[in-house]
DNA sequence: AAGGTAGTGCTAATTTTTTAGCATTTAGGT
DNA sequence: ACCTAAATGCTAAAAAATTAGCACTACCTT
């Protein structure tokens, strides 16, 4: 599984991985709760049994049912995800990333806060 | 064409998407350089003409050849993804995703102290 | 002006994805 | 112990995506 497998995920599968790293794990059932335009449940047990061959998920009992979870952890994938978004919009800037979320959204004052926080700690810590 | 269109991309339109995203426009040429796994020239066109009529994309001549551009405003596309990744992987929060892109580059200080106003203005502006 | 190069249009085959049905197993309640 | 409910395993059909080939046109170079 390497890290930008990302690349060669079908419609369904990324949609599938997507609300996997939402939730942190799912039942066929939640996966199928949460699928867009859902099909049938026979369907997404087939599609999780796919994407477990090929390494995507595996899962875990729960008692007699499963629980799928990601392959790849999340601060992996979550790395892979921020990369292709900084490069796909940004050219690899990180600071344009960074202030596109937030002109995008109203941010509370405590958030604003802590944010203030880790900024003028970096600034300390690179000088 | 919703906002949330990509989550209906096949692989290989969302690798394109993402091109063309990053280029701006880009000839079937220059596509093909960027795609992983390349197929043939062909295919890039097949498939340039096939997302056409789904009206995820359109092109203009440029002299006696083809330029593709995403339909979809850079403004809006770069909206959804955004949005669509604070949701994956940080449960709606914000505050938490622009922390995650702290953490995971290195910042120059010039970079850290144009953030530094925003935020500064921010703050000032919610008060 | 002729030949070659670089582009487009169209079509069809192949491969992959997506889908659903049926059989089987396990657990729990009466 | 038996019946039902809720799982899973497996298989195959249908739909969609991916691929490439061939024919044609415009332009440039010699």
């Amino acid at each position: 599984m390497t890290a930008k497998a990302h690349v060669n995920l079908s419609r369904r599968e990324r949609q599938i991985m997507d609300i996997l790293h939402r939730l942190g794990k799912a039942s066929a059932t939640d996966v199928l709760a949460a699928l867009p335009d859902p099909p049938s449940y026979s369907t997404v047990r087939a599609l999780l049994r796919l994407m477990e061959d090929k390494g995507y998920l595996h899962h875990e009992t729960d008692g007699t049912k499963y629980v799928y979870l990601p392959t790849l952890a999340r601060e992996k994938a979550l790395q892979s995800a921020l990369k292709q978004m900084v490069q796909t919009f940004f050219a690899g800037s990180t600071e344009q990333a960074v202030a596109a979320l937030l002109s995008k959204s109203k941010l509370k004052q405590d958030e604003l806060e802590r944010l203030s926080v880790l900024i003028e700690a970096a600034r300390k810590e690179g000088r």
